[in-house]
DNA sequence: AATTCTAGCAACCGCGGAGCG
DNA sequence: CCGCTCCGCGGTTGCTAGAAT
């Protein structure tokens, strides 16, 4: 099968993008939505191709991006949800509101492999980067070719100060809005903040999702090693049904046969989230 | 002062999945 | 079920500007 270009690249703009032409999609979104992408620059009366615009507004125009340094809480979460999930930007940037997966993306590239790698960042590099912001900005609104300038989105944008995440864990199973108590079943924690699974309760396997984490996302993380190293025959998860399948629901007897943790059960919210934000115990369990 | 090196970031590209007829 | 379009994601590239030489 022949993939056909996303739009014709003949005739079309390339590279940074002017205020006009971000005024242009601006004005464009406000009205009529976002989506259909493809048919936008042609609507618009944008020389870009659809593709362009949707990064475009969904990096840079959107009102709810937020601007400015990733906070300290921002990047331990990052940190943190790249060990849970690796490289999945879009679904990192999904639990920092106002960032992008682009932008998470650049500041783990750029910084946060550096830091983790344990190479310092040099003070003067870090100072470095604000006056090249500082730069670009008076660039920006210097500029007086005829030409519109580009636009320095970030450094002409006043950064915002938010209050730090609050991860908001909209869970669902299956595609649908699951009550709060199933996640309270899945298991619990003992004093250290170990996970207690409890999933007699859970006799069929399902791909469980937390907002729109996957279980099977948690499948190599420290998060489920740490489930994985915390149950002992003693615990009731351990033991279901011998005649169970993992593909349906509704699992079969009761013969107490062990069963692989790799299989999917439920989980606590409350765990997820203090496991993802701050509980320190937890952090600093051994793996 | 000029040149080269380096870092940061915006934007592009190609692929895969979802949805629809 | 198949073919197709569109969207979204993640990797990569290229430009810009400060630092170093």
């Amino acid at each position: 099968m022949v993939r056909t270009p996303c739009c014709s690249k003949e005739g079309l703009n390339k590279g940074a993008w002017t205020a006009h032409e971000d005024q242009i999609l601006r004005d464009y979104i406000n009205i009529h939505g976002e989506g259909k992408w493809r048919t936008i620059p042609k609507d618009a009366g944008l020389k870009r191709c659809g593709k362009s615009c949707r990064l475009r507004w969904l990096n840079y125009l959107k009102p709810d991006i937020k601007r400015g340094n990733i906070s300290q809480d921002e990047e331990d979460l990052i940190i943190r949800l790249h060990k849970l999930l690796g490289n999945r930007w879009s679904l990192i940037a999904g639990r920092l509101p106002g960032r992008t997966d682009n932008e998470v993306k650049n500041y783990w590239n750029t910084t946060l492999k550096k830091k983790l790698r344990g190479d310092q960042p040099a003070e003067s590099k870090q100072s470095n980067t604000e006056k090249k912001k500082k730069k670009k900005s008076n660039k920006s609104t210097n500029n007086n070719n005829n030409k519109t300038p580009p636009l320095s989105t970030k450094s002409q944008l006043e950064a915002k100060t938010e209050t730090p995440h609050k991860l908001k864990a909209e869970a669902t199973t299956n595609g649908r809005v699951a009550d709060s108590k199933v996640h309270q079943v899945g298991f619990k924690c003992n004093d250290n903040g170990v996970p207690i699974f409890k999933s007699r309760e859970v006799v069929y396997p399902m791909e469980y999702s937390c907002g729109e984490l996957l279980l099977s996302d948690f499948s190599d993380s420290d998060f489920w090693k740490i489930c994985q190293n915390n149950c002992t025959e003693d615990n009731d998860h351990i033991h279901r049904t011998s005649t169970t399948t993992t593909t349906g629901p509704g699992g079969g007897g009761a013969t107490n046969t062990r069963i692989p943790l790799a299989q999917p059960v439920l989980f606590s919210e409350d765990l997820f989230r203090d496991w993802i934000r701050d509980d320190h115990t937890f952090r600093n369990q051994s793996i």
